[in-house]
DNA sequence: ACACAACCTGAAGCTACTATAGAGTCAAGA
DNA sequence: TCTTGACTCTATAGTAGCTTCAGGTTGTGT
């Protein structure tokens, strides 16, 4: 099959396809006499494994370690669980940060009910005085 | 004060500051005879809302938008509150997609708890095999 | 033969910075 | 006065995961 076809089986777009060629994520496949790609049974597989990972919100870099692990079929899975593992952790830290920052916002959205002049408006003030706590170091990908 | 002490004020880096600038969220301060800036209290109260919103995720064109807004004295905050609303409701949105994620992955991780064989291992075959949702459009800048 | 869809490459754009290179400015110490 | 070192300047490239665009080629239907 062509890029278009793959693209539609696999639901993204014929340029992610050609993005995950460049980025080592999809094997490059073979050509036709005019230059077109064809794609196997195994590329759509392939595909469908990454598109999968990208809707569970991994990094390319976590995907590639597990395309790689799961590669190497002499090996157990054991460092496939640990990938997933941490980026379960990835996901969870994030989740955490937005929590608490939903508290801050909407202790901050209680302080202007109603419309009035700007410079008696909660909000900004709120925003002027704030003092913002030092944000903690990143463990996760997830923005 | 020069650029320096300003970051150290206000938290950020030079790098941040001049980037600021050339975004626009900080207007251009005077020079010295040397060509380096320098800056007055009401930069640094402009730098301060800033990097308070940014502590709170918002996008560069919420703070703009804002910014604008409060700039202008004789308007009401109504604008300003809805702004603010539409934050919240991004900030909700991404913890619900994540945490709809992470049920899946939690259901994906239980699929394989002992090291086995990568053929087997549970999800590994998940991640082949899922049918994943079209994802539903983003309504929010968080990443 | 010709139109038109699908394909190709390469480069730029998006967000909010961060990092680097290479040069200029300034204050303090010898 | 000279030098050292901290600070500043501009301009450019890199980050993640694509998307969009420009400009050209190939294949298909009539």
């Amino acid at each position: 099959m062509k890029i278009g076809e793959l693209a539609q089986v696999a639901q993204c777009t014929v340029e992610t396809i050609r993005y995950y060629e460049k980025e080592a994520l999809l094997p490059a496949p073979d050509r036709t006499a005019g230059n077109f790609r064809v794609y196997g049974p195994e590329h759509v597989e392939r595909l469908r494994f990454i598109r999968n990972c990208r809707a569970l919100d991994m990094s390319h870099d976590e995907i590639h370690t597990l395309l790689g692990l799961a590669d190497r079929a002499e090996q157990g899975c054991g460092a496939v669980n640990e990938v997933f593992d941490q980026h379960i952790a990835h996901v969870d830290e994030r989740i955490r940060e937005l929590t608490h920052l939903k508290l801050q916002l909407a202790t901050l959205r209680q302080r202007c009910h109603s419309e009035q002049a700007v410079q008696s408006c909660g909000i900004l003030q709120g925003l002027a005085a704030m003092e913002a706590e030092p944000k903690a170091e990143r463990h996760t990908h997830l923005g």
